[in-house]
DNA sequence: AATTAACCTACTGTGTCAATAGGTAAATTT
DNA sequence: AAATTTACCTATTGACACAGTAGGTTAATT
């Protein structure tokens, strides 16, 4: 299940989209228009700028901004960021320990099915396409 | 993601699928079959004998064995079962507190996909086509 | 009566989630 | 230069789920 993080970082991500590009929006003003805890948002943006998805200003006048237009973010990337990863079993994991049943492995070929699934539909979605979505 | 308890208990159904039907298997077999802890199968079989998916003997000769036809469960209620919600984001748990921003948030729709699709691909797998999975 | 095996209650260590608290560094304004 | 603003950083916390363990009770068979 995706954690708040994810949502969360998604909400703010989709916030920033629609204010006036280039400008840096101070945290505060998100907080507030999203209804989330400040402090908390601290964290979740920290991860964003560390990847370079977004740009942070400090001082009169700071923010932070996106780093690419909105069509440019897909939401896996986030959501990976974000939650770590976002495989469907800990076997598909990046940092697994190699399981030693895969070779015969009845549901293994199932999980990777599903979890191809999941890139592939998180993967063709963007921050454009959810603001303009009807 | 889906945790031991729901892997385990697609395992041992499988495990139960392979033996002769309508014979009861003993839990210290498939436990050490699937090299999975007797005491911690306990936990997950409970469930799966209160929801009738297993039916549990006492006593010598005693063990469980399934209640239908392999063909007849299907991934996605096993998974429910165990692991009592498939829901992608909270928001959509069965017994979620209704979300004010529902009606404009952005990204519940994609949620709502989501969901949608992760019902479907797991519906439409049995038991009977994990064991003839090529 | 003895054995087998499911069933039941309770407990535990570890780790993650969702925050909170308080301070530091950099940019701007006065 | 001082004050203000705002991002950035480290540490801590309470609650809860995960993954299992321990020990006993009930029912069926031999």
């Amino acid at each position: 299940m995706i954690s708040t993080k994810g949502r969360y970082a998604l909400r703010v991500m989709l916030d920033l989209a629609e204010q006036e590009p280039n400008k840096f929006v101070p945290l505060e003003e998100i907080a507030v228009r999203q209804g989330i805890s400040k402090k908390y948002l601290e964290i979740i943006l920290k991860s964003l700028v560390q990847h370079n998805f977004l740009k942070g200003l400090r001082g009169k006048n700071g923010g932070y901004k996106l780093t690419r237009q909105p069509s440019e973010y897909t939401v896996f990337e986030i959501l990976e960021i974000t939650e770590g990863s976002l495989a469907i079993v800990s076997c598909l994991d990046k940092q697994a320990v190699p399981c030693e049943r895969a070779s015969f492995c009845l549901t293994l070929p199932m999980w990777k099915k599903f979890d191809q699934l999941t890139r592939d539909f998180f993967s063709n979605i963007t921050l454009n396409d959810l603001l303009n979505c009807s």
